[in-house]
DNA sequence: GTGGAAATCTTTTCATTGTCAAGATAGGCC
DNA sequence: GGCCTATCTTGACAATGAAAAGATTTCCAC
């Protein structure tokens, strides 16, 4: 796989050190991880990615935050094919975000589910973000008001991101047996019925919940 | 920590080391785990974790197993303290889940998010499911069928498990904002809410799911 | 009891890894 | 052309997981 280089300088080592990166990930998963094997699947030496992320925990975040573009790119693909309708529009986002969980494990799993990812990259914070504000936009679209500024509606954000990213998260741990082999029509449908009391723009059954007592606001929850 | 030990033989090896071996879980993460730092709290020599566990592996294996037993038992102390409703009683076991998976983060991240748990151990495999067959009675309890026969009660099983495995999970890894600062009342507020509509006896909203046109069966989720 | 046999634990060794420091090479800028 | 800096390599070190071989204790048939 290491290509034979002739000059000392690589030219693109950073974007290669990428890519190895996430074959690397994709191959080992993230505890077997390695930078010395990403460095000799390039073809330079130990020591070469240093200098361009630090350390391990300097590749990962990188890679995690291409994980968070793809994230947000996967749900404007689904949008792009989806009427007008708010419901509509949210359950796409819902359906992208599962694509990309489920096209890249190890990616994902690396994105929200190892501790060497919760550092102060502001390039990955920025990636998470406009992630979640897609999330947000869609819900506000759907109700009306935004998130951001009403409390019940930032707990249907929290409600909906928690059912797909659930789902997803047990998919591929592999606990989603039959559910799993699900493709097309089915998975929309299994998504459509557990989101569809989420995707009302009327107040959701909400009865049994006693307003909040005190004055403080619920912030927007969000990426690190 | 590491006791003066006269003897040659420890005498509860196996106990010591799960027990440190959940302490450095909790202090380092899965990522940064260490065989050699278990034993070495133990006050034994390096290799002899291998002795009980065989390996990295078999000792994480171990603990989830461990993890697994506890996180039934956290929805069964939940469920003590519920009435008859068969509503607050799924409900109970989703705040058991939740308070399990609060008290030891590193432990169920372990158990859903590491894929040096994929493995076949039938201890793990049987703590597992047995856990996943209390969610499935409380389901059928409400339900009056069971999700085992039934496809669309399996899929109110996963769509519940899903959410509330992905409101911990995010909350977790520090997504969820101010609604983590949430305790008691206004986190049972949200559960409520946001379970409200799984959690009824008839039909749920499935105006827009078509069913499902071949035959075939929606397996039981379930780990492993 | 007693003498092996098995279980438990230690010591030693080796390959691998992450990180750091120092040196080699290339491109860019004056 | 000559220096300067970024880029990459080489070498070294400590830590780790795992395997092999040795030491110590317990167990158990007799």
């Amino acid at each position: 796989m290491a290509k034979q280089r002739s000059t000392y300088h690589h030219g693109d080592l950073r974007a290669a050190l990428l890519r190895a990166g996430e074959q690397v990930l994709a191959d080992t998963g993230p505890a077997g991880f390695s930078l010395r094997e990403v460095a000799r699947r390039v073809g330079v030496s130990h020591a070469a990615p240093a200098h361009h992320f630090g350390d391990t925990q300097g590749l990962l975040s990188a890679l995690a935050t291409e994980g968070f573009r793809r994230l947000l790119a996967a749900m404007r693909a689904r949008q792009a094919t989806a009427g007008p309708d708010a419901r509509d529009r949210l359950l796409a986002s819902g359906l992208g975000y599962v694509d990309c969980a489920r096209s890249s494990p190890a990616l994902f799993r690396l994105m929200f589910g190892d501790e060497r990812i919760a550092t102060p990259d502001p390039n990955l914070s920025e990636a998470g973000e406009a992630a979640f504000r897609q999330l947000c936009d869609d819900v506000e679209k759907l109700l009306g008001v935004s998130p951001f500024s009403d409390e019940r509606a930032m707990a249907r954000v929290a409600a909906a991101w928690s059912l797909v990213h659930g789902f997803v998260t047990l998919l591929n741990a592999g606990h989603m047996g039959g559910v799993g082999a699900l493709t097309g029509d089915r998975e929309e449908a299994f998504f459509r019925s557990a989101l569809a009391p989420l995707l009302e723009a009327d107040a959701p059954a909400e009865r049994k919940a006693p307003q909040a007592r005190d004055g403080r606001r619920r912030r927007p929850a969000g990426p690190s």
